[in-house]
DNA sequence: TAGATTGTTAATCGATTAACAATC
DNA sequence: TAGATTGTTAATCGATTAACAATC
């Protein structure tokens, strides 16, 4: 394994280079050099080298990259062949779009359970998952030990719905509230989707856009 | 205007500025200093000064920052007080959720059109707004000349969509596809929202936890 | 073999942090 | 005034780009 001391920065390229390549492989090509790449994702080759070689020599001198080959070892990379079990905490209007909307299974993670606090939700099913009531998490967790969670609850109920979850061996977080869970609990992975700081930065260079 | 030149890492920390300052004015916080917000925020106090005085001194030395001052001052920077007008195209799962989810008008946007081009979904009222059929975008658009698009169609269809939108004059685009607006179009602002590959990354750390 | 392109090291550029003089 | 904290410059750190030897 050589996943140590990776960069963000280089991390969070890496879902592009996959999708890139996928669609490069559905589009017939085989064979693709950092230079070619780099023209059509708007990179320099060298960065494309100098990422790739993070993760082991995937190409050929004198030749390139074969394309097919390549997204398979980023996907490996990525986790694209596993599935952990995470759970929908909240199901509004977000929740259900977004587990509805997105292929999990494709992107390393298996929605296997769906809470709300709501009389109006429990008892609903979203894409083939009955929601149940956030007082039987436990329970469930116990049964089933899902690994990660992706919150899409108010942010005033998150920190108690994190607390919960963590005490329960829940340490990856998907996370749409505007509670930051890594700050307030270290030891967990978190990624936020942060919708609305994400329209605000649009507002901004909007408005600066000289 | 002291907007030149600010590089994205300091713009992209703008939001939860904004966010932190208007949790402690709430809070009844009425000063602070650049220490305690940098401990409230995991940052360190050193940034938080360098990236507030790239528009200008907000602050008292001796003192520190009042907070309602520096929330407004932020909230200008970011454009809160301006409402830029914004259609959605596609009118499905996502696009229902965050227009119904999120308050656009106090982050620098409004919605006043939404368009589809299924029949299911034309006629449609979400949040207040009929969903008007695609076809009719141009007419639209010559009558209320929208500024800005979020975009949450299929990443087949997005080409055509912004091509459509750029010779009506739009190009401010907030982007959920996986169509590269911003690299085949140069002149537009885009801000895009990759959902999958945000999970993409997730599973990564998740798998690389060491 | 000659040409092409990688893998990798060195140079550059930019962002973050540290330090401290200015000043409230 | 003395203490505190900003605004700002200088030092450090990390990320990107350039260069080129290795090699297919």
């Amino acid at each position: 394994m050589t996943s140590q001391n990776i960069s963000m920065s280089v991390i969070n390229r890496l879902p592009r280079y996959y999708r890139f390549l996928n669609y490069l492989k559905l589009s017939g090509v085989t064979r693709i050099s950092s230079r070619e790449l780099s023209e059509k994702m708007g990179l320099t080759a060298s960065q494309i080298r100098h990422d790739l070689n993070c993760f082991g020599g995937f190409g050929q001198q004198g030749y390139g990259y074969i394309v097919s080959e390549l997204r398979d070892e980023i996907g490996k990379i990525l986790g694209v062949d596993k599935q952990a079990k995470m759970i929908l905490v909240g199901a509004g209007n977000m929740g259900q779009a977004v587990v509805t909307h997105l292929d999990f299974e494709s992107r390393g993670f298996m929605i296997t359970g769906i809470f709300d606090n709501s009389e109006d939700k429990i008892g609903k099913i979203i894409n083939g998952i009955p929601v149940l009531d956030w007082q039987t998490v436990e329970e469930f967790c116990k049964e089933h030990t899902p690994e990660a969670a992706m919150i899409c609850i108010p942010t005033s109920a998150c920190k108690s719905v994190a607390e919960k979850l963590i005490g329960l061996g829940v340490n990856c977080f998907w996370n749409f509230s505007h509670y930051d869970i890594a700050l307030h609990y270290p030891g967990t992975i978190v990624e936020n989707v942060h919708l609305g700081d994400n329209l605000l930065t649009l507002s901004y260079r909007f408005r600066n856009n000289s």
